[in-house]
DNA sequence: CGGCTGATGATCT
DNA sequence: GATCATCAGCCGG
């Protein structure tokens, strides 16, 4: 498997947070390969309140504001790491949370890095997954487009249909429809309704 | 299983 | 000082 080129990659927010759905994020760090498919994802448009970059650039938000294709992790109720895939054009300030993911390769990684006995839970979650992956503040602003700790990549799979819900853990910007998962897949967050 | 609560600390006002 | 793009744990049905 290779990375997939930028090129590949919808530069539109919406367009890109469908098609990352059935993508894989790759971890290469000690204690080895570890990797899950992408099965829940949420997009934050640059007009949007609840996006983090909509009052403009921060040392926080910087590297959403990179070309698509790109990591923005940052650290939240003091206990968790969220990654992002950029989208948009250099600038924009505009991205794709990542989550969930159904685990793949390195279960025993996955569960070791979440301290978990292997279920469901490892990767259901922004934050269950960024620490099964070992992803943290250090790959904020990675290129997911080239070798390196954390890559996405395409494995020939069957993707099955993918629903449309609000966002899930908003005060802000509740009320538009920028979730998307797999319809039905167990290792999607959220509650058995909002995986339907 | 669903719903609620407290923990926890960086970021921004 | 308030606000979190969350999570684990606990409790009730």
């Amino acid at each position: 498997m290779f990375p997939m080129r930028r090129a590949e990659l919808p530069t539109d927010t919406v367009e890109l947070a469908l098609s990352l759905i059935g993508l894989v994020l790759v971890s290469e760090v000690e204690p080895g390969l570890s990797l899950g498919r992408i099965v829940e994802t949420e997009a934050y448009l640059s007009d949007d309140e609840a996006c983090h970059a909509y009052r403009g650039r921060t040392r926080r938000n910087a590297s959403l504001f990179l070309e698509r294709g790109h990591a923005y992790v940052y650290f939240t109720y003091g206990s968790s790491y969220c990654l992002n895939v950029t989208a948009g054009i250099e600038g924009q300030g505009t991205g794709v949370l990542i989550r969930a993911l159904e685990p793949l390769e390195g279960l025993e990684i996955l569960a070791a890095r979440r301290r978990l006995a292997r279920s469901l839970d490892l990767c259901r979650g922004p934050g269950r997954l960024a620490m099964a992956l070992g992803v943290d503040l250090s790959f904020d602003g990675l290129d997911l487009c080239s070798e390196g700790k954390l890559w996405l990549g395409n494995l020939p799979r069957a993707r099955g249909s993918v629903g449309t819900s609000l966002r899930i853990g908003l005060s802000k910007g509740v009320d538009r429809p920028l979730r998307f998962y797999e319809r039905g897949n167990p290792f999607v967050s959220g509650t058995r309704k909002q995986r339907e």
